[in-house]
RNA sequence: CGCGGGGUGGAGCAGCCAGGUAGCUCGUCGGGCUCAUAACCCGAAGGCCGUAGGUUCGAAUCCUGCCCCCGCAA
C-alpha cells in the first residue's frame, strides 16, 4: 500500500510513525515552517521533523502542485490534523480514497481543537474517528471509531498524547481493512463545527467545573490566564474542590500546604500547576513558597481595568 | 532594533537602589514527640550568588561584554 500522509502537529506523529514502520508512506504533506517564539525562529512542524528521510511537501496551495502529488501514484491518502481543507481535485487523486483521523467521536466536535473542546465541555469520554475525507469539514462517512475516557486530571496535552497513541493503533487496522475491501461506512448524524481555541482569561464567576475544564482544555497551549496583584498567571492544571464561602475570584487559601484555592461561581478550583509571567511552569505549591499570595486577595478582571 | 521579567544550596523566593558575617519558606538527612501522621519540636548537610573582565581595602550588591531561561506581542 502506497500512502501519502498529510499532518502537521504532535498529534499526527503516532499515526505517521505507525505507517512509516509499515513502510507504506511514500511522501508526507505538511504545513510550511512557521515563525515561532520571541525571536521569530522559523520552526518546522513536528511531522516534518519526524518524517526525516521521506519526501516532504510543504505546499501553500495544493492544487497548484497537483501533478507532483499525482506522480507519487499513491493508493490512498491519510490526513491527520493537517490544517488545510482539501479540494475535490486533490480528493480524486487517490484510487482508494482519502481517509481522515479525527480526534473526537464524530459527529461531535468537528473542526479545530476537538480535544480541547471535549475537555472544556466537560465530556467524560472522547475518542478517535477514522472517516472518509470529503468536501464538508469532518462530515465524511465513518469507517470506525474508538472511545477513551477523559480523566479528571487530563489536559489537552495529556489527552492528546493518549489519543495520538490510539490513533496510531487504529490507523494500521484501518489500512488493513481498506486493503481487504472490508469497508462498511456509517453516516454521521447532525453535528457542528468547532472553532480554534485561543488564549482566554478565566472568568471565576463561572462554575468550578467550567473553570477547571477551560484551564485543562487550553493547557499546555494556548492557556487560560488570570491576574492577581498586578501579575498575570498562566494556568496549566486545576481541579474542582469542595465549595467554601467567599466571593468569586477570591483566594480561599494560598499556602504551600493547602494549595491555591480560588472561589468560583459554583464551588471552587484548586490550581495545581501554573506559570508566572517571566517564570517557569511550576506547581502551585512551589509558587506559593515564595509567599506571593495571601488568603483574601482577589483575581482582578483585566477587561475591567 | 517590538514590549517586558529572570538567572542566589534540590525547589520557590528575599537580599541588589544607599558595597563589608549567605537569609526565608519548602524539601532532604538525623533525632525527639505521638497509637499514628503529609502535624509538631530540635539539629544537620548542602551555595565558587549564570559567566568573563573592570572599579574597590573589600562585590550577590556598582560598571561593561557574553551565555542561558521565560511572559506578552507578532
Amino acid at each position: 500500500m502506497k500512502i501519502l500522509f498529510a499532518g502537521t502537529p504532535e498529534f499526527a506523529l503516532c499515526p505517521l510513525k505507525k505507517l512509516m514502520e509499515r513502510g507504506e508512506v511514500v511522501a508526507v504533506l505538511t504545513q510550511p515552517d512557521k515563525k515561532q517564539g520571541r525571536k521569530g525562529i522559523l520552526t518546522p512542524p513536528p511531522v516534518k521533523v519526524a518524517a526525516e528521510g521521506l519526501k516532504v511537501f510543504q505546499f501553500e496551495d495544493l492544487s497548484a502542485h497537483r501533478e507532483e502529488l499525482e506522480a507519487l501514484k499513491a493508493d490512498l491518502m491519510v490526513t491527520c490534523a493537517y490544517g488545510k481543507i482539501l479540494r475535490e481535485d486533490i480528493l480524486n487523486l487517490f484510487p482508494l480514497g482519502v481517509w481522515n483521523i479525527h480526534a473526537s467521536l464524530l459527529p461531535r466536535y468537528r473542526g479545530a481543537a476537538p480535544i480541547a473542546r471535549a475537555i472544556m465541555e466537560g465530556e467524560k469520554e472522547t475518542g478517535i474517528t477514522i472517516m472518509k475525507t470529503e468536501l464538508g469539514l469532518d462530515t465524511g462517512d465513518i469507517l470506525f471509531s474508538r472511545k477513551i475516557p477523559i480523566a479528571e486530571d487530563d489536559t489537552a496535552g495529556t489527552l492528546g498524547e493518549k489519543l495520538s497513541h490510539l490513533a496510531g493503533e487504529m490507523i494500521g487496522e484501518a489500512i488493513d481493512r481498506i486493503a481487504r475491501g472490508e469497508i462498511s461506512l456509517q453516516r454521521q448524524g447532525e453535528g457542528f463545527v468547532c472553532k480554534k481555541v485561543s488564549r482566554t482569561e478565566v472568568d471565576f464567576t463561572k462554575p468550578a467545573k467550567e473553570v477547571s475544564g477551560l484551564i485543562r482544555g487550553l493547557s499546555p497551549a494556548p492557556l487560560a490566564y488570570a491576574t492577581v496583584g498586578g501579575q498575570t498567571l498562566n494556568f496549566y492544571l486545576a481541579k474542582e474542590v469542595s465549595a467554601m464561602e467567599g466571593e468569586c475570584g477570591e483566594i480561599l487559601s494560598a499556602s504551600p500546604k493547602e494549595g491555591l484555592v480560588i472561589k468560583c461561581g459554583k464551588g471552587a478550583v484548586e490550581i495545581l500547576s501554573l506559570q508566572p509571567a517571566g517564570g517557569r511552569v511550576m506547581s502551585a505549591r512551589d509558587y506559593l513558597n515564595g509567599r506571593k499570595l495571601s488568603k483574601g486577595q482577589k483575581f482582578e478582571k483585566q477587561s475591567l481595568l
